[in-house]
DNA sequence: TGCTTTTCCTAAATCGATTTAGTAGACTTG
DNA sequence: CAAGTCTACTAAATCGATTTAGGAAAAGCA
């Protein structure tokens, strides 16, 4: 691979200074009053030789390297990687580009992702934390690294964020299960659950089933695993839906739990909703083909990604957020299809 | 945010030089020479300032940044959201990162893509071409820049990839649907066409057709345009369904334009196989809840990922890849659900 | 003519690492 | 004891940009 030209080669080649071509390539020439002339030779050369600007160079002597890093827990995760894209979109639109990793809600993997982007010299970092680890999030807040949070927050803390309205969408779920004629709500969580996105999920589960007049049951509350999630569910679901337990509905707090409650209810040989009703939190495309359509709350992801970016660009670009809103709530929409009984269609 | 602590700062502090703290940090101490007592202090000495090296700069003076760059068509979509899972694993064992971004199947957008980072310095590109840009892909070549293909190959050019084996996966499909009593296949393919992940399908129905007895009708083959999906769809496939076409069977090229499928063929109150048969080009796990569970070609995601990777790595490192086999087919599956007809449940 | 402005441009420092070439001093050795 | 050999280290160049501080020549002005 031949050695790319740089700024010396222009300027060797023209007879000028680095200084000239770098101030004429920039954009400054004018205001650092450069010939006209001598711009467009310039100019000229570049296009010649084919000039790309070193951007390690300038980085390095700039500090700032136009790029974001993104952690999230499965790239692979269609919420996620719906998420990925609307962050890409919003920051290609600013002239950042986006290095990401997978930390599979493991607190280890994230410290590290979090360090290496940082060697790596991000002007910021969108994390969709697995908070364990408190301490590195507060060590980047500490020393003012421009951070933003994403999908959940860590409470108590005043680090910016954006997410749904995770409570509110669960109050539209359990209301909604109970005009359907529920009864037995179960639900079925997520390990870790100390992630705000789940915390809230099953405080509006709560609140909401106090609203509608049913005892909350603990028991009806499982914790399946991360990383075991088709084992977990394959116990939960029979275990809940037979008695003593009994429930006439689930409340599933994300897609992957979901696909694997499915499975697992269709291998139980139980119709929905007929014996169970069902609803995930988070919505797919597909579920609208599954038999029977699955009723979801939508989540606002693209919203999503392009706030935790603005609020992140201006950090970074403004070294202060001083008047700007940086907690951010956003809404989320019930899609009622046929999993718990509506005759409704979507 | 307070500065970091550079190299030249711990050798300061301890009253040693540059050099010497490079090396040993860089666990080059002993072949140096660097005494096991001083070894020892600019170890501690880098604990307790937290040193961590500015990647830029190790970057800029080593010409190289540890870091891919992949582009692929869409991020969200899960077919390439598990590519980059993939890749994004095989890299980080190799202590590589991974930006990416999405081309939209746009060739301008691709263009833009591949200078972006290249002028990021990365080491070597994966590239899920759109390749209407031919020339960018063969300048790519030309300066011997490390670059493999992924899903889709250049025709005729000496540029490693990794793809699925399209022709071959097509071709079970085709006897599948015919071992069902297919007699009127139609083929809903989209554009850009050209991409040789979906030539390969096509070819291969084409052949397979043959082989069966049925004879090809170009009216049954349909190209829907990448960014209208639903409208493309909406209009063509009640067309091919109703008479004077009346086909049977539809072979769908991918998954994106199975959803909108399968949501028209809802739409007009179809249903599926009894009316006409589907089969999508790529798995997805929903599939299985479908009504009636969509019967699919599994790609090897995860191992193109993997071969993409281990090959690009093997060029950046080697500088070359002489004894490597760098033009890779890899099987496809027929996974058998119940929307062709088939009994068999998955 | 002599002094001030403009106009147009440059040398050198800098960012933070790696690497090449070399050196001071202690220790061997014939 | 002079020469060679180790041991343990260092100065300075380098990667490719940006930026600071400044300077020579031409033009303007009195």
């Amino acid at each position: 691979m031949d050695k790319k030209p740089s700024l010396a080669d222009i300027a060797k080649a023209l007879g000028v200074s680095k200084t000239l071509v770098s101030m004429v390539l920039n954009g400054k020439g004018n205001d650092n009053g450069i010939n006209e002339e001598t711009q467009k030779r310039v100019w000229a050369k570049a296009k010649e030789l084919d000039y790309k600007p070193n951007m390690m160079a300038r980085s390095l002597r700039m500090g700032r390297s136009n790029t974001i890093g993104l952690i999230v827990a499965d790239i692979s995760n269609s919420f996620y990687a719906r998420m990925c894209r609307a962050v890409e979109d919003a920051a290609s639109k600013a002239g950042y580009h986006v290095l990401f990793g997978s930390s599979d809600e493991n607190a280890v993997k994230e410290k590290n992702l979090i360090q290496m982007l940082r060697d790596r010299q991000v002007d910021g970092l969108i994390i969709s934390t697995t908070l364990s680890n408190n301490d590195d999030i507060q060590a980047l807040q500490a020393a003012n690294f421009p951070l933003v949070l994403i999908d959940r927050y860590v409470p108590n803390q005043d680090t910016p964020f954006v997410t749904s309205d995770n409570y509110g969408g669960s109050v539209l779920v359990v209301d909604h299960l109970v005009s359907q004629g529920a009864k037995r709500i179960g639900q079925l969580t997520i390990s870790p659950s100390h992630l705000t996105s789940i915390t809230e999920r099953t405080r509006g589960y709560k609140d909401a089933l106090a609203k509608n007049g049913i005892a909350y049951d603990q028991d009806l509350v499982r914790e399946i695993p991360y990383d075991k999630i088709r084992e977990g569910i394959g116990k939960i679901v029979p275990m809940l839906i037979n008695p003593p337990y009994s429930v006439d509905s689930l409340f599933v707090v994300n897609n992957n739990l979901a696909v694997a409650t499915l499975e697992c209810i269709k291998d139980m040989g139980l119709s929905i909703p007929d014996n169970v009703r069902v609803v995930c939190f988070d919505d797919i495309d597909l579920f609208k083909f599954v038999n029977p359509p699955v009723t979801a709350i939508a989540q606002p992801i693209a919203a999503m990604g392009e706030k935790a970016v603005e609020i992140l660009l201006h950090k970074i670009e403004h070294r202060d957020n001083a008047n700007m809103t940086d907690k951010v709530f956003l809404e989320t929409e019930l899609i009622v299809r046929q999993s718990c009984g509506s005759k409704a269609v979507r």
